[in-house]
DNA sequence: GTCTATAGCTTGATAGAC
DNA sequence: GTCTATCAAGCTATAGAC
């Protein structure tokens, strides 16, 4: 699904905008992103997103041609910015890990801590793409492929740090711990309502505090529970 | 979404089917299922289920009313068995939990291990209805509120005996801990192809084994590190 | 850039013959 | 139980006036 290649933005480079066709395509998106994440590609009409924006349905197409450029548009205008955010920290972690040396907890958090940011921003938006995002990566078939094209890199990014401070580790015990840390993460950020329940309202699938609190440490250990030595785990 | 109440058949207690309607009855659930879940409720059409399963457009609503009648028929039809089996393993497991006493990994395995169970024994319905359970479990608004009308109750079954292995934690520690095993433990056996293509084909998304050997230790490390004491996290 | 109008299909669902 | 036939509604996408 989808088909724009690579990291280079589809339909970039196209003359200067005019000020108020900016704002429409940026409404469109919007409202598409909020429609697509809670509905999914098929659960939406390209009608009921430019009603929700408040243009008219044939801009949809002017500016993206079809519902399913509109659709890739979206997936791509915060991976960008997320992309940067994210190999900047690690980047920054690199060059300086602080007091006790690099650690996979370290790691983790360079890498976690910029969506937790982004999170604790605020931001409809925001909220509604990571929502977005954790639908694509449990969808099968084309989910996995669809997140590879547009996160890979920083992934690579990320397993190359790790090794570093997880050298013992074997490739397949590295990606199999970054597929939890996937899972685990993406579902925290998708607000699905589930902690709610589970807790008869007294907790919020909003609270980025308690989810900063637990999740980098929750998966640091995973990580060293599988990649350090073998059973029984040694905690160095 | 969904409308089939608690835990009891959706069209239970009809008079006796006829072997062969039974049968049709089947074969357009397991389309259904097969569908569902490559594409999302919404990404599927009555008439392509039908036409998978070989019958004709108008039986799909003759058993099952409307489509999202048999939405549900499909997700009530596996859950049952699911709750069933996990049940049955943390009571084995509370009875007997073997050599060195009851463990966060023993709780654990015990409740992670039916479905790799499942999963190993093949089937290509299970795999379909594991990829389902992936996405809902990620969709928001209603995705927490049908995974927790159907699996609450095992939910809270293993947070009981999680509760005796980790007598100090904290409700919030466990229902967080719980969320991030959600994720990671679908996302797993969602087989998106993710792994496909960080590994340049060289693992496979449908490697049980590698799983198995993984994920518990993996969990039941994260909620260690989050359930007892706390930072710096103590390994008893 | 924006809107009207419409082409050309497909959809979920049902009525009724067999 | 199964199939044919059909309906009303809604869909994506486009052509063309402004």
């Amino acid at each position: 699904m989808g088909n724009s290649a690579g990291l280079s933005a589809p339909g970039a480079g196209r003359e200067p905008r005019s000020e108020k066709a900016e704002e429409t395509r940026e409404r469109i998106l919007d409202a598409a992103e909020k429609l697509f994440a809670r509905h999914g590609f098929y659960g939406v009409t390209v009608r009921q997103i430019t009603r929700d924006a408040g243009v008219d349905v044939a801009l949809a197409h002017y500016y993206f041609g079809t519902k399913m450029g509109l659709f890739d548009a979206v997936f791509f205008r915060r991976a960008e910015i997320l992309n940067r955010e994210r190999i900047a920290s690690l980047n920054r972690y690199e060059g300086n890990p602080g007091a006790g040396g690099p650690s996979v907890e370290g790691v983790i958090e360079a890498f976690v801590g910029p969506m937790l940011d982004i999170w604790a921003a605020g931001g409809n938006g925001w909220s509604n793409y990571f929502a977005l995002l954790a639908q694509v990566n449990n969808t099968p078939d084309w989910g996995g492929e669809t997140m590879a094209r547009y996160f890979d890199p920083v992934i690579h990014r990320l397993l190359d740090v790790l090794r570093t401070v997880l050298p013992g580790a074997t490739e397949e015990d590295l990606l199999w711990c970054y597929q939890f840390l996937s899972g685990a993460m993406l579902l925290a950020f998708a607000q699905t309502g589930r902690i709610e329940k589970l807790s008869d309202g007294r907790m919020k699938s909003s609270d980025v505090a308690a989810v900063r609190a637990r999740m980098p440490r929750y998966i640091a250990a995973g990580f060293r529970a599988i990649c350090v030595g073998n059973s029984p785990p040694l905690y160095p």
